[in-house]
DNA sequence: GATGAATGAGGGTTCATTCAT
DNA sequence: GATGAATGAACCCTCATTCAT
């Protein structure tokens, strides 16, 4: 006989903030604690609401976690491949712009916290990790090769480079945010400098000399 | 009245192997179910002991964790650095082989159980987390250092690549120990390929044409 | 500042609806899920009113209970006694009247309800049990004692009969309220055999010969 | 991963000891308090062990008063049936004695307890009142059977007593157990009255004269 | 040393009751 | 008066840790 939650959308204007309130408190405490060891009492009193209304808003804590990533972090991150489509410029251009937005999507915290919970959770987050990769995983793979593809038919990236995995390319970028959650008081990322390394090294690779291009 | 624990050192050889069946039965639990999650009860049922007796050899779960990661994570990575710097050969085969080594590290279980755990625990693992650092890290930057500028000695690498961060080059490969924590199950990484196709990119670069090397 | 509720007899006709809607619908609630598992919200939502407006008309949940029971409840058993004081007809017949309606009060949904709830109540319902003490157990013996004595009178029953403590001819349909409770589901009851074969065996006795009656 | 509980034969002798404190401290609270309102706190404290140990032995507190049912109630109910079918004397006899039997067990504080939890605990309980129905009811009703048979074969009870549902003999006495759960601060009965009350009524019957037996 | 029964603080969740709108 | 979101005390159950045997 549980009355079912009401949808997001039909909640009233205070109800949102409201609902805001709690999300934002429990991003804080989470990342503070860590989810198994965050306590709902202190994500209450973080939003300055008893205990009891969490559970108007969120069934249980996971939900409540779930809500936090897809409220809170997703969104930032939905946006990472869609903006550098746009095919203006020079497939360099291009993919250099694409790496910047990644990598400091990666250096975020929001993506660090992200990362920290998928990790911790494990076998319980599975719909989210799906989410995750559906969503940004996979895209963002697409969005390298889209470009990876238009360098070769613009003659500026070599033929060879098809045969190559994109998520050489992207995946290099999680370290920051590993980097972030484990070492971050040990040394700071300068992240532009990273991505500029690696897109000189990724572009004009290590070799002096090089074998002609075999197509050419 | 609390007595302290005898030293590691002080054990005879049974109390040893006792030991070191706890610490496997740990890895195993804490690997299924998350540090958070796992019981005391089930590492002791596991390692076919008390759960009194954990006790008598770790003073507290956090104890125990450490000791995992300690005696059965930390020694496989120490490795990684040492055994590439035998410098017989081209300093491309050097990097290469460091480069696969330091990418089946990251891409084996161990690997990815030593950085849930990392990740999961929030503040409580700074000292595990620093030792990492200290030993790893820093030291599998320098070797990759030691390479690259054996490699511009020697006049394979171009000159400029100097100024670039190592990290970009090791670090690279912590996506793989991320990816076989979240997406192990919806798709495998072919380990083998990925690291050939860094290599690929990172020595020859992706541009059909480069300028000459100014220091040529 | 607790403004005491109005009393009853104040209500206006709306209320007094009003009021009547909130404990059928508490009726139905408490007989579906128990007095303890009942949640107000669901008595609430039954009687389409809000949460508040319960305790616009009732200070707690046992107080519910206790008008659940009082005006639901107690007025059908009221009748028991009286509808069978008319004296018409011979006292067999007259027990026999009354005992089908002691049987099919007892077999009634209202007497389960009412049974269960005052047998689960522990010591909270000492009030409501007191009433049904003094208004139907008493009154119901009495009835049964005035027939009996009026059967005697008239030669119908034995004399000795009045040594007899009329409990055991009412009381024994207390089973039929019990069974409905427990048993429903296992066996249906026919009731109107089963007061039959009762008045039958009272009646007759079991006897095949019987001494004379020592005072005829 | 949950262990599961040893099997009730395999405790040690103090483990037994200990198991049935706890289930008689639970006897305790659940009849002074209700199922409901009983705290696993007190039942703890009552038996004088901290609240885990009662997670020892039973998983959640309905299993405790399934057992509290099973091994403090039922088997002084089992034997009920089985005492008074030696078949010695006449049927008058022994049907005194079976309603004697059944009257005294059914005023029995184990009786109310038992009749208060199966009634209070409705649908939760399905399984204690299959058991209870099956174990007791209807062998109960069926030594009541056997017994007016063989009183009608000797001749001692009417023929047409065999028509006549045996349930309103037994049946019968389940007020007692009602009647102390509600009323017994009210007034006591006199059971062994009740019983020969009971007795004379259903032997000999009301009626003054009787039509002879039909079958005579 | 080894055992595992016992402990009890702690936390997620429920729901009768309150009160601002 | 009516509403229903908000409250927070209460309670079942878990599990790291202890300690008597």
């Amino acid at each position: 006989m549980k009355l079912p939650r009401p949808e997001t959308e039909t909640l009233s204007r205070s109800q949102k903030r409201r609902r805001d309130d709690i999300v934002q408190a429990a991003l804080k405490i989470f990342d503070r604690d860590g989810f198994e060891a965050a306590k709902m009492t202190d994500i209450a009193r973080e939003a300055e609401v008893a205990k009891g209304t969490l559970y108007l808003y969120f069934d249980t804590k996971i939900e409540l976690l779930e809500a936090v990533i897809l409220t809170e972090i997703m969104p930032t991150l939905q946006k990472m491949g869609e903006v550098a489509q746009s095919k203006t410029g020079s497939a360099t251009d291009l993919l250099a712009r694409q790496m910047r937005i990644a990598a400091r999507r990666m250096a975020s915290n929001e993506m660090a916290s992200l990362l920290r919970h998928m990790v911790s959770g494990s076998s319980q987050h599975r719909r989210i990790i799906k989410l995750y990769y559906d969503n940004v995983v996979q895209s963002g793979i697409e969005h390298i090769k889209a470009t990876l593809d238009y360098g070769v038919e613009t003659g500026e990236f070599r033929q060879n480079i098809k045969d190559i995995d994109p998520l050489v390319l992207v995946g290099a970028h999680i370290y920051t945010a590993v980097w972030k959650i484990l070492f971050a008081d040990l040394e700071e990322l300068d992240i532009e400098k990273l991505v500029d390394d690696h897109l000189e090294l990724v572009l004009g690779g290590l070799l002096a000399y090089r074998q002609q291009d075999p197509t050419a």
